[in-house]
DNA sequence: CGAGTATGCATAGACTCTCTATGTCAGAAA
DNA sequence: TTTCTGACATAGAGAGTCTATGCATACTCG
């Protein structure tokens, strides 16, 4: 583990939960929330993000249109399909499930 | 997060933990033993398990040498050396502070 | 006005890690 | 003797992330 950031194989579901919030939200914004929700604990890179994203796409997991911010920016917006709300809810239980396994291996003395 | 076992990015500590319990093990040993603690939630492949435990002997973690098993097989047997007992520790911590984060990330509303 | 800075999207290439598949060898068991 | 199992090991593929870079546009400040 060199990482100083994210785990990987994480990034989709952070992506999911933050978008999960309703919102829609373009990329900036959803790496600018991740770090502010984690209290700059996880910073979300470009090169990370926007592959990521379009995986998600692809997967149908977020629907895109571009618009407008609110200075006057030309920005992609994303937001969570039923598909991708689904598949929040299936990785946030295996992330449980991996976690609490992994919490028991570290605190097995 | 396709993946049906370990997080990426987690096994080192993995078996650092799993050594600083003070027995030498063997490959193996070590994957049975993070399997059972797990409750067979995490399931090592001989595939990651032997390249992983080569990379932490390159960075001076683990130590190994040749021995027999109780049913008389040869094996390599692992031990931690100071260097993999600090390692551990900054990995935990940084588990830790990682982990934290992303639990914060998921559970805002 | 012009230069610099910040916002926002995007991709290429490298790198790391894990998994699948396969191979080897030796002892145990049938 | 053949098969099974324990144990180690590697090659190759695939996934995911990071660094670096590029581009375009809006805002700011001299």
């Amino acid at each position: 583990m060199n990482r100083d950031e994210l785990l990987p194989g994480t990034l989709a579901l952070l992506i999911l939960r933050t978008l999960a919030r309703g919102q829609e939200m373009h990329g900036f914004e959803i790496a600018r929330s991740i770090q502010q929700t984690s209290q700059d604990v996880l910073q979300v890179e470009e090169g990370s993000l926007y592959p990521a994203l379009q995986r998600m796409l692809v997967k149908g997991w977020v629907k895109a249109e571009w618009g407008v911010t609110d200075e006057n920016r030309r920005a992609r917006y994303y937001k969570l399909t039923p598909a991708g709300k689904k598949q929040m809810e299936v990785e946030t239980e295996q992330f449980e499930r991996v976690m609490g396994a992994i919490v028991r291996v570290i605190q097995t003395a």
